[in-house]
DNA sequence: TGTACATCAGTGAACGCGCGTTCACTGATGTAC
DNA sequence: TGTACATCAGTGAACGCGCGTTCACTGATGTAC
């Protein structure tokens, strides 16, 4: 049985997260101050440390949530029985949404650094990876030509390419794309990317 | 005639941003420091303040050098005689090979925040439009069916997706694409893109 | 169940330090006559 | 050209402050018998 020394322990890690994630959606990630944070959990400032290493893990605990959050999106947007292609635009859409929804949580995923010399865990990593995941199946699909290596790196440039799109438009740097818009540039850039060089080559 | 004062004063400013320059491609933007600066270009450090607004300023006036030699890496890529998918393919590449020569400069641009409040000053956003305009007329040509409101916000998409691969493959976020594969992924992407649903049109 | 001791989480004042920015001073450049 | 004064850039020590982290202490939870 859990003893009551592990079930404080974990409630307060759990309402430190909470406190941390209601933060960055207000203020962002540079808004995040173990002050604030320790306030809002309602503990003492030192308390942070005995529940958790230090605030960069504290941010990485969030970004692992948001994760979670994100592929749970993904997972619900697509209807098993779709085609693929439909499959393919439905995870673009969900993306999409849940940026436009979680803009400062979506931006602490990819602007969060740690201090020099200090790694990803591992198991951070892998949270990535599984993301990615969810583009194979139905990418191998419209995508029969590729093998299995080539289908992964496809994969992880189409999400790279619409999560650039993403980006520099919630961040209105160099493409001021507003957000009424972007479903449609991102729908294109599937739509383009799925098919690829495949369909083309039918032409020749 | 310019006063010695005035030549001193742009003297300084040159030193300095040479010096900020040298350090972001070292140590990259969190390495950037006024006393570093301020001793590479051999002044003390309370002339920084003279010669430049403040630290953000500094960097800004580096990035805008960085877009400028990236706009001149772009304009050496093209043949002006190349057909239109083969320009789009250089430009491409030319930014590729940008991106992976010069990362840490190249990620300042994209990295740099302003403190909250303070505006990105619009000489410096009409840089990032210059950029983004040299896609506009291979594009133009290769997707004789867009509208140049259309053309120009595709153009935006494209730019932006080619930086996102190069963004997460440079940063080992998400995607793990060694920079060997960069360059044909982003020409997949050039590719799919540029075609766009053009091609598909004629196969239906 | 009760008692004595051990352990460890919670507390918040204090530490420490990195670092951008200022400021009183000096000395060079510019201006007036 | 020379002199007197004004201006403004250069200097670097000092300021200031934000803020993550520590630490000696207190008090609650756990363990042994």
């Amino acid at each position: 049985m859990e003893s009551k020394r592990d079930e404080n322990r974990r409630n307060l890690r759990k309402r430190l997260i909470d406190a941390a994630e209601a933060r960055i959606s207000e203020k962002g990630l540079r808004g995040l101050k173990a002050r604030d944070v320790t306030t809002d959990a309602g503990c003492a400032l030192g308390a942070l440390y005995n529940a958790v290493e230090d605030l960069d893990q504290l941010i990485l605990l969030v970004n692992s949530r948001t994760l979670a959050r994100l592929g749970d999106a993904l997972r619900n947007a697509v209807d098993v029985n779709a085609a693929p292609a439909d499959k393919m635009q439905a995870l673009g859409k969900a993306y999409v949404d849940f940026a436009l929804a979680n803009p400062r949580h979506w931006t602490a995923i990819f602007f969060h650094r740690l201090p020099e010399g200090r790694e990803v865990p591992d198991w951070h990593k892998e949270e990535h990876a599984q993301l990615i995941e969810q583009l194979i199946e139905p990418l191998s699909k419209m995508r029969p030509d590729l093998g299995p290596v080539e289908l992964r790196l496809r994969a992880g440039t189409l999400f790279a390419a619409v999560h650039g799109v993403v980006q520099l438009s919630l961040h209105g740097r160099f493409v001021g794309t507003p957000p009424e818009l972007l479903a449609d540039e991102v729908k294109a850039l599937i739509d383009a990317m799925s098919r690829g060089t495949h369909l083309a080559n039918l032409t020749k």
